[in-house]
DNA sequence: ATAAACTTTCATTTATTTTTGAAAGTTTAA
DNA sequence: TTAAACTTTCAAAAATAAATGAAAGTTTAT
């Protein structure tokens, strides 16, 4: 395989797998394509390379950086902006667990709370509900814990999982 | 807050979660009914309980039944069947968790390891893409072996990961 | 101040995903 | 068998999400 073969089966298969996981599929490109280029990249690159229009580079740029995954940089002399990745990957999956579970377990918490905390009146059907509602609350707040926990180590978070779990 | 109230919550929060994780609304939504449901449901209260038409209850139904998280269940004497979910959250939780590896990671896995095995000559560009996708793949490597290890211990897998953890 | 170089915004268009509903298929009982 | 009770399928319609591109906005150099 030529490196444009697999530079482009790369980009086109972390774009199929981010929107299996709720990322548009164009950010998901443009952070792949940012993660294996050696340099900053500009905005014109992007278009460029990924064949797409300047808003949809703009708005999903935005997108990556308000995710914390992919920075401005300034090259001195150099009107234009140009965009790298994070690249320690480490890293990368700390961020990206803790901006989900900031904008989805959290919120999802919160709700699992409140309507488990309805007083359930006799009926069996009522009784499951709050029986199955907190049980799932526990779950998730404990898992979120543990997500908390394991994040907090940031570097080599994964090896030191795997030391501690094979154990 | 009310009991229907508080279902109908939990059920639309469930729902509006699932596509944010590349699962549709209505597929999560079932689940989500069934999972706080005491009695098994058949498909006509499925769509009465939603609003939603028979094919989309149907085909949603069948999804979750590949999934291996919602259950046929056939009552004497009954013609028509009934669905309930997987109610026991380490077994859901580890049945998504194989699920996603086998459709997602694997595949994924395999990507990589094709597009890391290029070649790479003299540019410093071509050094880059293969060094940075042969660390994707030890690591996604690593996390996907992780994640098979913490699954086989089924029950109570949190609760054993949250034990090794904190130590 | 002015203009060139560049980025962002957002109404409109386009593409993708989901839902519908009626026809076809299946199972069971008589 | 036949027909009633139920489920599945799938082409078409509806709903949703994403992309475009031109105008508006911003920054920098002169």
């Amino acid at each position: 395989m030529k490196f444009k073969e697999a530079k482009n089966k790369f980009v086109q298969t972390w774009g199929a797998l981010g929107s299996q996981w709720g990322i548009n599929k164009t950010m998901a490109q443009i952070h792949a394509l940012l993660m294996v280029s050696a340099e900053p990249v500009s905005m014109e690159d992007v278009m460029e390379e990924l064949q797409i229009s300047r808003g949809n580079a703009s708005m999903n740029l935005r997108a990556l950086m308000d995710w914390g995954i992919v920075y401005k940089e300034y090259k001195t002399g150099e009107r234009r902006e140009f965009f790298t990745a994070e690249k320690d990957l480490d890293e990368l999956a700390v961020k990206i667990a803790r901006e989900r579970s900031k904008r989805e377990i959290k919120p999802a918490l919160k709700v699992l709370k409140e309507v488990s905390s309805i007083t359930a009146n006799q009926t069996e059907e009522e009784k499951h509900f709050v029986d199955q509602t907190t049980k799932l609350y526990d779950f998730v707040l404990k898992a979120d814990n543990v997500l908390d926990k394991i994040t907090e180590y940031k570097d080599n978070w994964l090896t030191k999982l795997v030391v501690k779990f094979m154990k």
